[in-house]
DNA sequence: GAAGAATACGAGCGGGTACTCACATTTGCA
DNA sequence: TGCAAATGTGAGTACCCGCTCGTATTCTTC
């Protein structure tokens, strides 16, 4: 039941095919939305595309593969986002951040992508990413703490931040952000004035060594 | 569609319909671990359970108040072992527990309701707790919440704190520490052995007030 | 032991599912 | 223009699902 073929089926070669494909995403993504992986059904996805089914399994072999495609599309963008930011972030003038500003600044860029395509992320997040075979939301995390380590290794980080393992500390970080960010009741939090002030205190008191001060910015 | 009844049906009032019930919750617990939700069928839990159909339909209304069931079955075994570890931990000697050990000893606590049915409870909380009309995963965060709360409003706690909204930080590490404790890899990082001195000073470091001082145990 | 209540049984119903295939239509290209 | 390749079609197949119901078995009570 693992051997499942996840890949596309066969490429679409004209531009209608190209049309076609997408419209069978886009359908999917709306039915996701609007009633959950477990009523997705494939006849479904087919007539709100406005496609007949033969036309869906001529480019995927099966249900699964249109929500791992999907599932990739959503990752893909927010990778993008992300590490714009942070690009963003840092490039400008290099040198001399505050850590508490770095922080800020990687925060926003996690913030940045839950703005991408926000109701799709949630469900795939909770109905279909994390458990079954494909694992995808473990390669994002994996990918995102070596993010976060790589800058914490970096000297201008190291200056105030305590003896500390980064791959440790940037898998602690990740994680805790994940938490707070994708967890159940994440959008009461969110929402709230003082979240990203106070996961910024969160992530720098942890970093730094005792005894430092912060301000407010 | 949300209206579906998830109590059980009939209570057994023989041992033999007990050990029925029994027989039909161990086996759900089985399928769920071994195949997923998707494919743990009413037909399949019979079988495997060693019973009929029409049995398990005179205890239960349906598939999902099985599930329901195991999931209220758990979460009671582990919030006893939950206080169990709390009361352990504050009984004995009542008075002038340094906010760092109340800290460590709270994710004891928390960390010995994961060694309570690991796999099942993994299956449980992504599968089936937090999507579906039934988020039983939300409503146990926010009794952890409302939990942490409480705890973190004592005079005691009070005294070793900055000023901050009990119920705002209860959420922040309730949050946090759900994705460090079951957020995707987070198996690795419970393994390291830096991890239960890490989640520690991470939450300590964010309630007290900057500048106070933290040694190692 | 008789009688009624509780329990157990499992074939089968209605319906939704994933997916196929023989055929129709459109496209690119010579 | 003609023709093969690419694409689109949707009725139909085989299957599995949740769940019911009439019947058989076992327990309790007197």
């Amino acid at each position: 039941m693992s051997d499942k073929e996840l890949g596309p089926r066969k490429a679409p070669r004209q531009k209608r095919a190209q049309v076609t494909v997408e419209a069978i995403l886009q359908a999917t993504a709306q039915l996701l939305i609007q009633h959950g992986y477990r009523k997705t059904s494939t006849n479904r996805i087919a007539q709100r595309a406005g496609v007949s089914v033969g036309s869906l399994y001529q480019y995927f072999p099966n249900r699964d593969a249109i929500v791992v495609a999907l599932f990739e599309d959503l990752a893909h963008k927010q990778m993008q986002v992300f590490e714009d930011s942070v690009a963003d972030l840092l490039e400008p003038r290099g040198r001399e951040i505050p850590l508490s500003d770095a922080v800020r600044g990687l925060i926003g860029a996690i913030l940045a992508t839950r703005t991408v395509e926000p109701d799709l992320s949630r469900i795939l997040l909770e109905e279909v990413g994390w458990t079954e075979h494909v694992n995808l939301v473990d390669e994002w995390t994996q990918r995102a703490t070596t993010l976060v380590a790589t800058a914490l290794r970096h000297p201008d980080a190291q200056e105030e931040m305590r003896a500390l393992d980064a791959d440790f500390a940037a898998s602690m970080i990740v994680q805790a952000g994940f938490g707070v960010l994708y967890g159940p009741r994440s959008e009461a939090l969110i929402a709230d004035p003082r979240f990203e002030e106070e996961l910024c205190l969160l992530i720098t008191c942890y970093l730094k060594p005792r005894g430092a001060g912060e301000g407010t910015s």
